[in-house]
DNA sequence: ACCTGAACACCGTTCAAGT
DNA sequence: ACCTGAACACCGTTCAAGT
């Protein structure tokens, strides 16, 4: 939300044109770090520029959060704070499906995080237990108990966050019409005798499965699939429940 | 996942036996570029610090891969290389499971490589399309037609990267000691009142599942939870066929 | 407490210039 | 073709020094 505002001056951020508006601090600078990063991607990120934009020296910033990876942490947060359901639901599976979508929402909105959670969510220390607690219960209502369901938990929120992060994960940018050219030429190499499957489905597979698009979930998404990606995670987990 | 045909010099069997092991080519940069990053990680690897154990300048090594990015994306298609079942295998379903099974061991000895490859690999140029045709003509042979193959190949290239990336993805490493004994507080908190189903099970559950983890998969492997995920999946993927 | 300001040790990449 | 070498525009982070 916060645009660019900074005074372009040879002299650096003197200038606080503004200071009524954000006067410092952590909150502040984490939303200014997503909005960058949203708007220019995760690589082009830095400390250096996030400070330019807010008007103020890069020592500044860091007196609130002390480091790059302090602030990224922060921003994952932010990104993936409140996926818990908010809604009414009925069913373990109905849970599931509401907080599978949820999650797939919230990258949606900011794709450039996507390769960041993909693995950081997984080990981040300040995420809410509620939703831990929230996903186990639905877990052990189902049925799933003891070893059984620290394993269905594992799947669950494996599944959740796979999908999401790889659908809206980045594509290569700076040539991404040589790069685009390069893999439509290898389709158009793929022949009935090279790879009979492959080909006879081309139509259907192109730039919607993954490895053969040229466009990420942004551009192109997988709605279809993800729907259905869902009802194979449920409907996995009830056939583990079947068997014992 | 392009196979890797033996690279042999043209210009006969010179040995450089002394200092430089090899002379320099894109196959040793890739080799040394996954060497320094299996050993010291993804962010402290840098074209410089990669010259430097080559014993060339900067410069040399951009001859051949002209930026940090394109020697990244050897790198990925170095580890996702050779993921086709060599075994013979007798259903789609096992098939799934050795293709999963393969991924994970790859990912395990280069786990530094997680998350460049959970969201990279799935848009990388590079990929060996006999990965692809294989892997569609299992879920083909499974009995998946047009749209529904589609949505099944997705789910089980999503479901294969994912749930890997994810155990062997990063933990913070700078202080891990605070930010283990971090969680572990945060963990102590939880009471049988605040969050009953994670108390209940929390001898269970910690260093065992995700986001309640201190370690990833190379410290603490979810070999179980792996297992299970593999036949949720598979019993998903069984119960969406049943449906018509 | 909060920020300026300079400095340090790095980066990736570009552009010669050599051979 | 292949590599040296210098240079450029950046980095994150540290350490004062101000207020």
């Amino acid at each position: 939300m916060a645009k660019k505002t900074a005074v372009k001056s040879p002299k650096g951020p003197m200038t606080r044109s503004k200071r009524s508006a954000s006067t410092l601090s952590k909150e502040v600078i984490v939303a200014a770090a997503l909005d960058m990063i949203d708007h220019e991607g995760l690589e082009s990120f830095s400390i250096r520029r996030l400070a330019k934009t807010l008007g103020v020296f890069p020592t500044a910033v860091t007196w609130y959060l002390a480091s790059r990876r302090e602030i990224l942490a922060e921003v994952v947060e932010l990104v993936t704070s409140d996926l818990s359901p908010a809604r009414f639901y009925e069913s373990w599976q109905e849970y599931l499906r509401l907080v599978f979508r949820k999650f797939r929402s919230a990258i949606r909105l900011h794709p450039h995080m996507a390769q960041l959670i993909g693995t950081h969510l997984i080990a981040n220390p300040t995420v809410d237990l509620e939703f831990v607690e929230r996903m186990l219960s639905a877990l052990s209502y189902a049925g799933f108990r003891g070893d059984k369901l620290v394993a269905a938990y594992n799947t669950a929120i494996v599944s959740m966050v796979g999908f999401a992060t790889q659908e809206f994960g980045p594509i290569p940018v700076e040539e991404t019409d040589k790069w685009r050219d390069d893999i439509r030429g290898r389709l158009k190499s793929v022949t009935p005798q090279s790879f009979p499957t492959l080909a006879q489905h081309m139509s259907l597979l192109q730039n919607k499965a993954f490895i053969v698009r040229w466009q990420n979930g942004t551009e192109a998404p997988l709605d279809a699939s993800f729907e259905f990606f869902i009802e194979t995670v449920i409907g996995g987990l009830e056939a583990m429940l079947a068997l014992r």
